[in-house]
DNA sequence: ATAACAGTTGAACAACTGTTCAATTGTTTG
DNA sequence: CAAACAATTGAACAGTTGTTCAACTGTTAT
């Protein structure tokens, strides 16, 4: 994010070097700003957060997940796709279940956050 | 959520009222449920969470958020609106500027943690 | 091998979202 | 008052999203 709300158009080597390097900052904290939407954007679905939270409890296959959140085994599937691909999940087989759980303790804690501040 | 797979169908009043409290809380969980991904859905688009991390820094008025992210005030002025229906930012009036806060300090939590996933 | 169960996948569709554009409100200054 | 600036608003549009449905893969048991 540029700081600055004016750039004067100056002429030195040095101050060219800054400018290439403010840019630099600038893309990479666009960057940022993309992936943190990213992740957001993925607890900003009721669905994914209703798995989300079963998993918070402990690991479960996409049968009890779909009967817990009374919908479809589908529907349930394309999500947990949407969670796996960004790694907030992982899940084991066993047999002809698939046991999904959360990927790491930063998406309890983000999800915690977010009860958090809902619950004031 | 609940917990048990399958429910018998258990004939005495306390069974049925047993019940009864099952179902409210199932309903205060998914009330939960959305409230949460409503929270989340508002850090889940590249505009809001640019405007949010500018506005972690210091208040802006709307003119300087839109130059600093290059975007028109429109575009802008319509996520800000839902930012403050949400109750995530406030604002001041002063003179033709409006400056533009962050509502309290679960929003940053939030947007803090959200950039600390993001950085490993 | 066949049937049954668990889960995934892709296409299709309706619902929603974010930006643009033009018109409008509110505030200050000449 | 009029002009200029700051910001909001609503309609319109393209792009995205989530669910459904049907077809499919993989695993286990008979």
């Amino acid at each position: 994010m540029e700081e600055r709300k004016t750039i004067a158009p100056e002429k030195t080597e040095t101050a060219a070097t800054d400018r290439v390097l403010e840019a630099e900052a600038a893309f990479k904290d666009a960057a940022k700003i993309f992936s943190v939407a990213e992740l957001f954007r993925l607890f900003g679905d009721p669905t994914r957060v209703g798995i989300m939270t079963v998993l918070y409890e402990k690991e479960r296959c996409v049968c009890d997940l779909s009967e817990l959140l009374g919908m479809t085994d589908s529907a349930i599937s394309h999500q947990l796709r949407l969670l796996k691909q960004s790694g907030l999940v992982k899940y084991r087989r066993e047999g002809k279940h698939l046991y999904y759980s959360l990927a790491d303790s930063h998406v309890s804690t983000i999800l915690a956050q977010g009860f958090e501040h809902v619950n004031e």
